[in-house]
DNA sequence: CACTCTACCTGTGCGC
DNA sequence: TGCGCACAGGTAGAGT
């Protein structure tokens, strides 16, 4: 599942591995499964991607926005979101495809960017204007300033964990990175956000930067062997039922906002 | 505004 | 073994 992490890993990948998609034109188009494509009215077609070159690569909250140069020379962006399964890679363009691959963009130079996705939640869109995707956004949750965000919790009283998963808030927490920032920062996850101490809120953000900035540096998240690409070491997402790592108390699930809610009682008091 | 529910999807893992 | 079903969750949109 991948959240603000697993996306940045993917951007730095993309932007700096070899190959690297920078520089890249786009030869063809293969839609394998056309739903893939948002296609808002405004939107462009895919098949316009065909003949553009990619400039670059930036990640906002959890969508990837890749901009392009085309021939028309108007700006166009490729953006594009991986929900909960969705997977992107750089292959041999002579790669078979595979049994979720839902969208191909041959490259000019014998690669191929390939869009897998087993759920088909994951969307891409092909715009002028990614702002009418990310434009209600709030700020990155990886780099928000501490002032920033006790200032705009302060305009909310909301449980605080759906808070936290509301990307107009901060953007780019999901379900395991919101249950692991509360568990760092002893925060029960049904506090409501109006209740919460000055304290309690420094502390928050300081959980929420730290954990995605270590979660990032490890390459994402490693949960018992469900995701391989990372190591960063998860304490209470999916641990129901085992020792907390600090007190030893069983971890609790809850369901909150309709979501699995992972937490130490102990270590996390209401 | 805060919240709840539904829809979108399919692989996984459980109970029987 | 095989069947049925709950479950996982990011987001949008509708309803309370």
């Amino acid at each position: 599942m991948p959240e603000l992490p697993e996306v940045e890993s993917v951007v730095r990948t993309l932007r700096n591995g070899t190959p690297s998609l920078i520089g890249a034109r786009i030869r063809s188009v293969d839609p394998v499964w056309p739903g893939v494509c948002a296609h808002r009215p405004d939107d462009l077609c895919l098949e316009q991607l065909v003949g553009c070159r990619f400039d670059s690569i930036a990640r906002r909250g959890k969508y990837l926005i890749f901009s392009l140069s085309c021939a028309d020379s108007r700006a166009h962006f490729l953006v594009i979101h991986l929900r909960m399964t969705g997977r992107l890679f750089l292959v041999p363009d002579r790669d078979a495809l595979q049994r979720h691959t839902r969208l191909v963009l041959y490259l000019a130079g014998g690669h191929a960017l390939r869009f897998d996705d087993p759920r088909k939640f994951g969307r891409v869109w092909l715009t002028d204007d990614p702002g009418t995707l990310t434009g209600r956004m709030g700020p990155d949750a990886l780099t928000v300033s501490p002032d920033e965000f006790a200032g705009r919790l302060a305009g909310y009283r909301r449980q605080v964990k759906p808070l936290l998963l509301d990307q107009s808030f901060v953007a780019g927490l999901g379900n395991i990175y919101a249950d692991e920032s509360l568990y760092r920062a002893g925060i029960h996850p049904r506090a409501n956000s109006a209740d919460l101490l000055p304290e309690d809120v420094r502390r928050l953000h300081a959980a929420v930067t730290s954990v995605l900035g270590e979660a990032v540096a490890a390459g994402g998240a490693n949960i018992d062997g469900v995701f391989k690409a990372g190591s960063f070491v998860i304490n209470v997402y999916g641990r129901e039922g085992a020792p907390c790592r600090i007190c030893g108390t069983p971890v609790s699930k809850i369901r909150l906002g309709q979501r699995g809610t992972h937490f130490c009682g102990q270590c996390q008091p209401l």
